[in-house]
DNA sequence: AGCTTTGTTAACTATTTGGTTAAACCATAT
DNA sequence: ATATGGTTTAACCAAATAGTTAACAAAGCT
Protein backbone atom coordinates (compact mmCIF):
# COMPACT_ATOMS: atom_id res chain seq x y z
CA UNK A 1 0.00 0.00 0.00
CA UNK A 2 1.56 3.49 -1.06
CA UNK A 3 2.02 6.31 1.22
CA UNK A 4 -0.77 8.64 -0.41
CA UNK A 5 -3.07 5.55 1.11
CA UNK A 6 -2.11 5.46 4.31
CA UNK A 7 -1.49 8.96 5.26
CA UNK A 8 -5.38 9.52 4.46
CA UNK A 9 -8.01 9.27 7.01
CA UNK A 10 -8.86 5.50 7.41
CA UNK A 11 -12.73 6.22 7.89
CA UNK A 12 -12.66 8.70 4.67
CA UNK A 13 -10.69 5.75 3.13
CA UNK A 14 -13.78 3.79 4.19
CA UNK A 15 -16.52 6.10 3.39
CA UNK A 16 -14.98 6.47 -0.43
CA UNK A 17 -15.04 2.84 -1.12
CA UNK A 18 -17.91 2.31 0.12
CA UNK A 19 -19.36 4.89 -2.08
CA UNK A 20 -18.23 3.58 -4.74
CA UNK A 21 -18.80 -0.18 -4.71
CA UNK A 22 -22.59 0.41 -3.52
CA UNK A 23 -23.49 3.20 -5.98
CA UNK A 24 -22.12 0.47 -8.59
CA UNK A 25 -23.62 -2.98 -7.35
CA UNK A 26 -26.34 -1.45 -4.89
CA UNK A 27 -26.97 -2.17 -1.30
CA UNK A 28 -28.14 -5.62 -1.80
CA UNK A 29 -25.25 -6.56 -4.67
CA UNK A 30 -22.44 -4.77 -2.65
CA UNK A 31 -20.08 -7.03 -0.72
CA UNK A 32 -18.43 -5.84 2.41
CA UNK A 33 -14.99 -7.49 0.95
CA UNK A 34 -15.16 -5.92 -2.44
CA UNK A 35 -15.41 -2.72 -0.15
CA UNK A 36 -12.50 -3.57 2.44
CA UNK A 37 -10.36 -4.49 -0.94
CA UNK A 38 -11.11 -1.21 -2.37
CA UNK A 39 -9.76 0.70 0.67
CA UNK A 40 -7.01 -1.63 1.12
CA UNK A 41 -7.82 -3.06 4.66
CA UNK A 42 -8.96 -5.81 6.49
CA UNK A 43 -12.25 -6.68 6.24
CA UNK A 44 -12.83 -6.71 10.35
CA UNK A 45 -11.67 -2.86 10.23
CA UNK A 46 -14.60 -1.79 8.28
CA UNK A 47 -16.83 -3.44 11.38
CA UNK A 48 -14.55 -1.79 13.56
CA UNK A 49 -15.57 1.56 12.03
CA UNK A 50 -19.23 0.94 11.56
CA UNK A 51 -20.75 -1.80 12.76
CA UNK A 52 -22.51 -3.44 10.28
CA UNK A 53 -23.58 -3.23 6.37
CA UNK A 54 -26.57 -1.11 6.99
CA UNK A 55 -24.95 1.71 9.13
CA UNK A 56 -22.43 2.21 6.30
CA UNK A 57 -24.82 1.81 3.76
CA UNK A 58 -27.23 4.55 4.91
CA UNK A 59 -23.78 6.36 5.85
CA UNK A 60 -23.71 6.47 2.34
CA UNK A 61 -26.79 6.64 1.12
CA UNK A 62 -27.81 9.91 3.58
CA UNK A 63 -24.64 11.56 1.93
CA UNK A 64 -25.70 11.10 -1.17
CA UNK A 65 -29.17 11.86 -1.31
CA UNK A 66 -27.74 15.17 1.17
CA UNK A 67 -25.77 15.98 -2.95
CA UNK A 68 -28.84 15.40 -5.03
CA UNK A 69 -32.02 16.75 -2.68
CA UNK A 70 -31.25 19.72 -0.59
CA UNK A 71 -29.77 22.14 -3.46
CA UNK A 72 -33.10 21.50 -5.29
CA UNK A 73 -34.68 23.08 -2.45
CA UNK A 74 -32.79 25.87 -2.39
CA UNK A 75 -32.71 26.29 -6.27
CA UNK A 76 -36.53 26.07 -5.67
CA UNK A 77 -36.83 28.38 -3.15
CA UNK A 78 -34.72 31.19 -4.33
CA UNK A 79 -36.15 34.66 -4.99
CA UNK A 80 -35.19 34.74 -9.05
CA UNK A 81 -37.67 35.34 -11.96
CA UNK A 82 -39.22 31.94 -13.23
CA UNK A 83 -36.95 31.88 -16.45
CA UNK A 84 -33.74 32.49 -14.58
CA UNK A 85 -34.51 30.20 -11.75
CA UNK A 86 -35.01 27.25 -14.51
CA UNK A 87 -31.58 28.63 -15.97
CA UNK A 88 -29.84 28.06 -12.73
CA UNK A 89 -31.37 24.80 -11.76
CA UNK A 90 -30.22 23.53 -15.33
CA UNK A 91 -26.89 24.76 -14.69
CA UNK A 92 -26.47 23.76 -11.57
CA UNK A 93 -27.69 20.65 -11.48
CA UNK A 94 -25.77 19.33 -14.34
CA UNK A 95 -22.99 20.04 -12.65
CA UNK A 96 -23.41 18.57 -9.46
CA UNK A 97 -24.39 15.04 -11.24
CA UNK A 98 -22.05 15.91 -13.87
CA UNK A 99 -19.45 14.55 -10.98
CA UNK A 100 -21.30 12.07 -9.70
CA UNK A 101 -23.44 10.47 -12.44
CA UNK A 102 -24.40 7.25 -10.90
CA UNK A 103 -25.87 8.93 -8.33
CA UNK A 104 -29.66 9.50 -9.03
CA UNK A 105 -29.78 5.77 -10.13
CA UNK A 106 -28.53 4.62 -6.92
CA UNK A 107 -30.80 6.73 -4.86
CA UNK A 108 -34.25 6.28 -7.14
CA UNK A 109 -33.15 2.60 -7.12
CA UNK A 110 -32.87 2.16 -3.44
CA UNK A 111 -35.96 4.23 -2.86
CA UNK A 112 -37.75 1.90 -4.85
CA UNK A 113 -36.99 -1.41 -3.30
CA UNK A 114 -37.77 0.22 0.33
CA UNK A 115 -39.94 3.29 -0.27
CA UNK A 116 -41.39 2.65 3.22
CA UNK A 117 -38.03 2.61 4.72
CA UNK A 118 -36.78 5.84 3.07
CA UNK A 119 -39.03 8.02 2.72
CA UNK A 120 -40.63 8.15 5.91
CA UNK A 121 -37.15 7.68 8.08
CA UNK A 122 -35.07 9.71 5.73
CA UNK A 123 -37.29 12.36 4.55
CA UNK A 124 -37.21 15.06 7.40
CA UNK A 125 -36.86 18.63 7.08
CA UNK A 126 -34.58 19.95 4.81
CA UNK A 127 -33.98 16.41 2.81
CA UNK A 128 -37.90 16.48 1.43
CA UNK A 129 -38.00 18.85 -1.93
CA UNK A 130 -40.94 21.27 -1.13
CA UNK A 131 -41.46 22.40 -4.48
CA UNK A 132 -44.60 24.48 -3.60
CA UNK A 133 -42.84 28.18 -4.01
CA UNK A 134 -41.84 27.02 -7.59
CA UNK A 135 -44.86 25.26 -7.93
CA UNK A 136 -47.02 28.96 -7.13
CA UNK A 137 -44.43 30.89 -9.16
CA UNK A 138 -45.63 28.91 -11.94
CA UNK A 139 -49.33 29.81 -11.36
CA UNK A 140 -49.04 33.18 -11.48
CA UNK A 141 -47.35 33.64 -14.53
CA UNK A 142 -49.81 31.48 -16.17
CA UNK A 143 -52.46 33.87 -15.08
CA UNK A 144 -50.68 36.66 -15.46
CA UNK A 145 -50.79 35.35 -18.90
CA UNK A 146 -46.71 35.87 -19.67
CA UNK A 147 -45.88 32.09 -20.15
CA UNK A 148 -48.62 29.43 -22.06
CA UNK A 149 -51.11 27.81 -19.56
CA UNK A 150 -49.56 24.32 -18.03
CA UNK A 151 -49.93 22.71 -15.26
CA UNK A 152 -47.45 23.76 -13.15
CA UNK A 153 -46.65 20.09 -11.81
CA UNK A 154 -45.93 18.84 -15.56
CA UNK A 155 -43.73 21.66 -16.16
CA UNK A 156 -41.49 21.36 -12.96
CA UNK A 157 -41.77 16.83 -13.91
CA UNK A 158 -40.51 18.11 -17.60
CA UNK A 159 -37.68 20.16 -16.31
CA UNK A 160 -36.57 17.61 -14.30
CA UNK A 161 -37.00 14.70 -16.57
CA UNK A 162 -34.83 16.31 -19.43
CA UNK A 163 -32.13 17.60 -16.44
CA UNK A 164 -31.24 13.81 -14.78
CA UNK A 165 -33.02 11.16 -17.10
CA UNK A 166 -29.82 11.06 -19.23
CA UNK A 167 -27.81 10.89 -16.52
CA UNK A 168 -29.78 7.21 -15.76
CA UNK A 169 -29.37 6.21 -19.45
CA UNK A 170 -25.66 6.81 -19.44
CA UNK A 171 -24.83 3.27 -20.52
CA UNK A 172 -27.55 2.73 -23.22
CA UNK A 173 -26.77 6.24 -24.67
CA UNK A 174 -22.72 5.54 -24.84
CA UNK A 175 -23.80 2.09 -26.36
CA UNK A 176 -26.75 3.25 -28.60
CA UNK A 177 -25.80 6.46 -29.87
CA UNK A 178 -21.70 5.15 -30.27
CA UNK A 179 -20.74 7.85 -28.13
CA UNK A 180 -17.68 7.90 -25.85
CA UNK A 181 -17.29 8.93 -22.24
CA UNK A 182 -16.38 12.39 -23.14
CA UNK A 183 -18.86 12.92 -26.02
CA UNK A 184 -21.52 11.92 -23.57
CA UNK A 185 -19.81 14.71 -21.02
CA UNK A 186 -20.04 17.29 -23.94
CA UNK A 187 -23.54 16.34 -24.51
CA UNK A 188 -24.67 16.75 -21.09
CA UNK A 189 -22.84 20.15 -20.72
CA UNK A 190 -24.33 21.39 -24.08
CA UNK A 191 -27.51 20.51 -22.69
CA UNK A 192 -27.36 23.50 -19.55
CA UNK A 193 -28.63 25.60 -22.33
CA UNK A 194 -30.65 23.53 -24.55
CA UNK A 195 -33.08 22.39 -21.79
CA UNK A 196 -33.34 26.11 -20.44
CA UNK A 197 -33.86 27.14 -24.44
CA UNK A 198 -36.38 24.53 -24.94
CA UNK A 199 -38.56 25.10 -22.25
CA UNK A 200 -38.59 28.81 -22.44
CA UNK A 201 -39.20 28.54 -26.06
CA UNK A 202 -42.36 26.22 -25.79
CA UNK A 203 -43.55 28.52 -23.02
CA UNK A 204 -44.08 31.50 -25.03
CA UNK A 205 -47.87 32.57 -25.53
CA UNK B 1 -53.64 -22.69 -2.10
CA UNK B 2 -56.30 -21.88 -3.90
CA UNK B 3 -57.81 -23.32 -7.21
CA UNK B 4 -57.13 -20.42 -9.46
CA UNK B 5 -53.54 -21.20 -8.51
CA UNK B 6 -53.37 -24.81 -8.84
CA UNK B 7 -54.84 -24.50 -12.33
CA UNK B 8 -52.53 -22.11 -13.62
CA UNK B 9 -49.49 -23.72 -15.74
CA UNK B 10 -46.77 -23.75 -12.60
CA UNK B 11 -44.16 -22.54 -15.68
CA UNK B 12 -46.19 -19.73 -15.93
CA UNK B 13 -46.72 -18.91 -11.63
CA UNK B 14 -43.39 -18.89 -11.30
CA UNK B 15 -42.49 -16.30 -14.11
CA UNK B 16 -45.00 -14.47 -12.91
CA UNK B 17 -43.40 -14.23 -9.41
CA UNK B 18 -40.05 -14.42 -10.96
CA UNK B 19 -40.96 -10.91 -12.81
CA UNK B 20 -42.47 -9.52 -9.16
CA UNK B 21 -39.39 -10.03 -7.34
CA UNK B 22 -36.99 -9.64 -9.53
CA UNK B 23 -38.76 -6.46 -10.53
CA UNK B 24 -38.69 -5.23 -7.21
CA UNK B 25 -35.21 -6.66 -5.82
CA UNK B 26 -33.67 -6.51 -8.29
CA UNK B 27 -31.05 -9.70 -9.76
CA UNK B 28 -28.75 -9.39 -6.63
CA UNK B 29 -31.12 -8.70 -3.81
CA UNK B 30 -34.04 -11.33 -4.97
CA UNK B 31 -34.12 -14.38 -2.78
CA UNK B 32 -34.76 -18.03 -4.36
CA UNK B 33 -36.84 -18.57 -1.62
CA UNK B 34 -39.04 -15.88 -1.92
CA UNK B 35 -40.02 -16.47 -6.10
CA UNK B 36 -40.82 -19.91 -4.23
CA UNK B 37 -43.34 -18.37 -1.94
CA UNK B 38 -44.66 -16.13 -4.27
CA UNK B 39 -45.67 -18.70 -7.27
CA UNK B 40 -47.07 -20.57 -3.98
CA UNK B 41 -43.95 -23.64 -4.44
CA UNK B 42 -41.40 -25.74 -3.08
CA UNK B 43 -37.70 -23.98 -3.94
CA UNK B 44 -36.14 -27.32 -5.53
CA UNK B 45 -39.63 -26.81 -8.37
CA UNK B 46 -37.78 -23.93 -8.99
CA UNK B 47 -34.74 -25.53 -10.21
CA UNK B 48 -36.49 -27.86 -12.10
CA UNK B 49 -37.85 -25.62 -14.31
CA UNK B 50 -34.85 -23.42 -14.62
CA UNK B 51 -32.06 -24.92 -13.97
CA UNK B 52 -30.36 -22.02 -11.83
CA UNK B 53 -31.14 -18.15 -10.76
CA UNK B 54 -29.10 -16.76 -13.52
CA UNK B 55 -31.06 -18.26 -16.35
CA UNK B 56 -34.37 -17.31 -14.71
CA UNK B 57 -33.06 -13.93 -14.42
CA UNK B 58 -31.99 -13.74 -18.47
CA UNK B 59 -35.57 -15.11 -18.98
CA UNK B 60 -37.32 -12.31 -16.71
CA UNK B 61 -34.89 -9.64 -18.23
CA UNK B 62 -35.51 -10.85 -21.91
CA UNK B 63 -38.82 -10.54 -21.47
CA UNK B 64 -38.93 -7.52 -19.91
CA UNK B 65 -36.28 -5.75 -21.96
CA UNK B 66 -38.59 -6.97 -25.56
CA UNK B 67 -41.77 -5.35 -23.87
CA UNK B 68 -39.76 -1.79 -23.30
CA UNK B 69 -37.20 -1.78 -26.45
CA UNK B 70 -38.52 -3.10 -29.58
CA UNK B 71 -41.52 -1.14 -29.64
CA UNK B 72 -39.48 1.94 -29.47
CA UNK B 73 -37.44 0.82 -32.97
CA UNK B 74 -41.70 0.35 -34.66
CA UNK B 75 -42.47 3.66 -33.73
CA UNK B 76 -39.08 5.93 -34.15
CA UNK B 77 -39.34 3.94 -38.17
CA UNK B 78 -42.74 4.23 -38.92
CA UNK B 79 -43.62 6.06 -41.70
CA UNK B 80 -45.44 9.44 -40.35
CA UNK B 81 -45.33 12.83 -39.85
CA UNK B 82 -43.10 14.14 -36.87
CA UNK B 83 -45.83 15.78 -34.75
CA UNK B 84 -47.87 12.66 -35.20
CA UNK B 85 -45.03 10.62 -34.81
CA UNK B 86 -44.08 12.41 -31.37
CA UNK B 87 -48.00 12.35 -30.30
CA UNK B 88 -47.67 8.50 -30.76
CA UNK B 89 -44.86 7.53 -28.96
CA UNK B 90 -46.15 9.48 -26.24
CA UNK B 91 -49.23 7.98 -25.85
CA UNK B 92 -48.17 4.28 -26.74
CA UNK B 93 -45.41 4.02 -24.99
CA UNK B 94 -47.13 5.38 -21.89
CA UNK B 95 -49.89 3.07 -22.31
CA UNK B 96 -47.27 0.26 -22.02
CA UNK B 97 -44.92 1.40 -19.38
CA UNK B 98 -48.17 2.30 -17.26
CA UNK B 99 -48.93 -1.29 -17.18
CA UNK B 100 -45.48 -2.07 -15.69
CA UNK B 101 -44.68 1.07 -14.06
CA UNK B 102 -41.27 -0.30 -12.53
CA UNK B 103 -39.69 -1.73 -15.54
CA UNK B 104 -37.75 0.95 -17.29
CA UNK B 105 -36.20 1.86 -13.85
CA UNK B 106 -35.46 -2.19 -12.90
CA UNK B 107 -33.97 -2.64 -16.76
CA UNK B 108 -31.68 0.58 -16.68
CA UNK B 109 -30.82 -0.07 -13.25
CA UNK B 110 -29.63 -3.85 -13.99
CA UNK B 111 -28.14 -2.24 -17.41
CA UNK B 112 -26.09 -0.27 -15.42
CA UNK B 113 -24.87 -3.00 -13.31
CA UNK B 114 -23.43 -4.86 -15.90
CA UNK B 115 -23.14 -2.19 -19.16
CA UNK B 116 -21.08 -4.81 -20.87
CA UNK B 117 -22.97 -8.10 -20.56
CA UNK B 118 -26.06 -6.64 -21.14
CA UNK B 119 -25.46 -4.90 -23.81
CA UNK B 120 -23.00 -6.80 -25.80
CA UNK B 121 -24.65 -9.96 -25.30
CA UNK B 122 -28.68 -8.63 -25.70
CA UNK B 123 -28.65 -5.90 -28.23
CA UNK B 124 -28.91 -7.82 -30.82
CA UNK B 125 -31.02 -7.04 -34.23
CA UNK B 126 -34.57 -5.65 -33.26
CA UNK B 127 -33.94 -5.36 -29.69
CA UNK B 128 -31.29 -2.69 -30.33
CA UNK B 129 -32.79 0.97 -30.31
CA UNK B 130 -32.23 2.43 -33.81
CA UNK B 131 -33.64 6.06 -33.80
CA UNK B 132 -31.65 7.19 -37.28
CA UNK B 133 -34.95 7.40 -38.98
CA UNK B 134 -36.35 9.85 -36.41
CA UNK B 135 -32.95 11.74 -36.11
CA UNK B 136 -32.71 12.10 -40.18
CA UNK B 137 -36.75 13.08 -39.88
CA UNK B 138 -35.82 15.80 -37.19
CA UNK B 139 -32.56 17.29 -38.87
CA UNK B 140 -35.24 17.26 -42.40
CA UNK B 141 -37.64 19.46 -41.00
CA UNK B 142 -35.31 21.61 -39.08
CA UNK B 143 -33.25 22.34 -42.73
CA UNK B 144 -36.82 22.59 -44.17
CA UNK B 145 -37.35 25.48 -41.67
CA UNK B 146 -40.78 23.73 -40.56
CA UNK B 147 -39.50 23.54 -37.17
CA UNK B 148 -37.15 25.53 -34.94
CA UNK B 149 -33.44 24.72 -35.04
CA UNK B 150 -32.72 21.94 -32.73
CA UNK B 151 -29.99 19.11 -32.59
CA UNK B 152 -31.95 16.10 -33.06
CA UNK B 153 -30.43 13.93 -30.19
CA UNK B 154 -31.65 16.46 -27.91
CA UNK B 155 -35.18 16.34 -29.28
CA UNK B 156 -35.10 13.14 -29.24
CA UNK B 157 -33.76 12.53 -25.54
CA UNK B 158 -36.27 15.19 -24.15
CA UNK B 159 -38.90 12.97 -25.59
CA UNK B 160 -37.75 10.20 -23.97
CA UNK B 161 -36.71 11.37 -21.11
CA UNK B 162 -40.11 12.96 -20.09
CA UNK B 163 -42.47 10.22 -20.97
CA UNK B 164 -40.28 7.83 -18.91
CA UNK B 165 -38.52 9.67 -16.10
CA UNK B 166 -41.59 9.76 -14.41
CA UNK B 167 -42.20 6.34 -13.48
CA UNK B 168 -38.78 5.82 -11.95
CA UNK B 169 -39.62 8.60 -9.97
CA UNK B 170 -42.72 6.97 -9.15
CA UNK B 171 -42.46 6.20 -5.68
CA UNK B 172 -41.20 9.89 -4.78
CA UNK B 173 -43.66 11.70 -6.29
CA UNK B 174 -46.10 10.02 -4.86
CA UNK B 175 -44.37 10.79 -1.85
CA UNK B 176 -43.57 14.06 -2.30
CA UNK B 177 -46.64 15.74 -4.36
CA UNK B 178 -48.94 13.50 -1.38
CA UNK B 179 -51.01 11.61 -4.53
CA UNK B 180 -51.79 8.16 -4.23
CA UNK B 181 -51.60 5.85 -7.04
CA UNK B 182 -54.47 6.42 -8.49
CA UNK B 183 -53.99 10.19 -9.06
CA UNK B 184 -50.42 8.79 -10.12
CA UNK B 185 -51.77 7.22 -12.70
CA UNK B 186 -54.27 10.24 -13.80
CA UNK B 187 -51.19 12.49 -13.68
CA UNK B 188 -49.59 10.17 -16.07
CA UNK B 189 -52.64 9.65 -18.67
CA UNK B 190 -52.94 13.30 -18.55
CA UNK B 191 -49.48 13.79 -20.04
CA UNK B 192 -50.10 11.60 -22.98
CA UNK B 193 -51.25 14.76 -24.37
CA UNK B 194 -49.25 17.36 -22.15
CA UNK B 195 -45.93 16.34 -23.66
CA UNK B 196 -46.53 16.44 -27.19
CA UNK B 197 -48.43 19.42 -26.73
CA UNK B 198 -45.25 20.95 -24.90
CA UNK B 199 -43.01 19.75 -27.72
CA UNK B 200 -44.41 20.44 -30.41
CA UNK B 201 -44.87 24.42 -28.61
CA UNK B 202 -41.28 24.20 -27.75
CA UNK B 203 -40.90 23.48 -31.99
CA UNK B 204 -42.44 26.34 -33.18
CA UNK B 205 -40.59 27.98 -35.29
C1' DA C 1 10.11 3.50 30.97
C1' DG C 2 5.41 1.51 31.74
C1' DC C 3 0.49 1.82 31.03
C1' DT C 4 -3.69 2.82 28.39
C1' DT C 5 -6.18 3.70 24.34
C1' DT C 6 -6.75 3.28 19.54
C1' DG C 7 -5.99 0.97 15.17
C1' DT C 8 -5.19 -3.33 12.55
C1' DT C 9 -4.90 -8.12 11.38
C1' DA C 10 -5.60 -13.30 10.71
C1' DA C 11 -8.42 -16.70 11.85
C1' DC C 12 -12.77 -18.07 13.14
C1' DT C 13 -18.09 -18.45 13.60
C1' DA C 14 -22.86 -18.14 12.24
C1' DT C 15 -26.11 -17.45 8.92
C1' DT C 16 -27.89 -16.93 4.63
C1' DT C 17 -28.67 -18.72 0.28
C1' DG C 18 -28.16 -21.11 -4.23
C1' DG C 19 -28.35 -25.56 -5.54
C1' DT C 20 -28.89 -31.03 -5.08
C1' DT C 21 -30.86 -35.56 -3.89
C1' DA C 22 -33.82 -39.10 -3.07
C1' DA C 23 -38.11 -40.19 -2.10
C1' DA C 24 -43.15 -39.38 -2.48
C1' DC C 25 -47.02 -38.14 -5.30
C1' DC C 26 -50.15 -38.46 -9.06
C1' DA C 27 -52.03 -38.97 -13.44
C1' DT C 28 -52.34 -42.01 -17.38
C1' DA C 29 -51.53 -45.95 -20.30
C1' DT C 30 -51.03 -50.89 -20.37
C1' DA D 1 -53.70 -53.29 -10.27
C1' DT D 2 -49.49 -51.68 -11.55
C1' DA D 3 -45.82 -49.86 -14.24
C1' DT D 4 -44.32 -45.47 -16.06
C1' DG D 5 -43.08 -40.72 -16.48
C1' DG D 6 -43.57 -36.32 -15.29
C1' DT D 7 -44.24 -33.36 -11.10
C1' DT D 8 -43.51 -31.96 -6.28
C1' DT D 9 -41.60 -32.12 -1.72
C1' DA D 10 -38.59 -32.37 2.63
C1' DA D 11 -34.20 -32.70 3.87
C1' DC D 12 -29.71 -31.88 2.93
C1' DC D 13 -25.14 -29.78 1.17
C1' DA D 14 -21.68 -26.45 -0.08
C1' DA D 15 -20.34 -21.96 -1.05
C1' DA D 16 -20.62 -17.27 -0.05
C1' DT D 17 -20.84 -13.69 3.08
C1' DA D 18 -21.79 -10.81 7.30
C1' DG D 19 -20.01 -10.41 11.57
C1' DT D 20 -16.76 -11.77 15.89
C1' DT D 21 -12.64 -12.70 18.58
C1' DA D 22 -8.30 -12.54 20.28
C1' DA D 23 -3.86 -11.28 19.62
C1' DC D 24 -0.86 -7.79 18.28
C1' DA D 25 1.03 -3.08 16.87
C1' DA D 26 1.20 1.92 17.21
C1' DA D 27 0.47 6.05 19.32
C1' DG D 28 -0.40 8.85 23.45
C1' DC D 29 -0.11 9.72 28.15
C1' DT D 30 1.87 9.48 33.27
Amino acid sequence: MDKSQKDTNTEQRILEAAKKVFVRKGMAGARMQDIADEAGINKALLHYYFRNKEKLFEMIFTEAASKLFPRINQLFTAELPLFEKIERFCHEYIDIVKSNPYLPLFVLNEINQNPEHFLQKFWKGEHKPNPTHLLNQIAEEVQRGTIRPIHPVNLLINLVSMTIFPFMAKPMLEANLGISADQFNDFIEQRKKEIPAFIISALRP
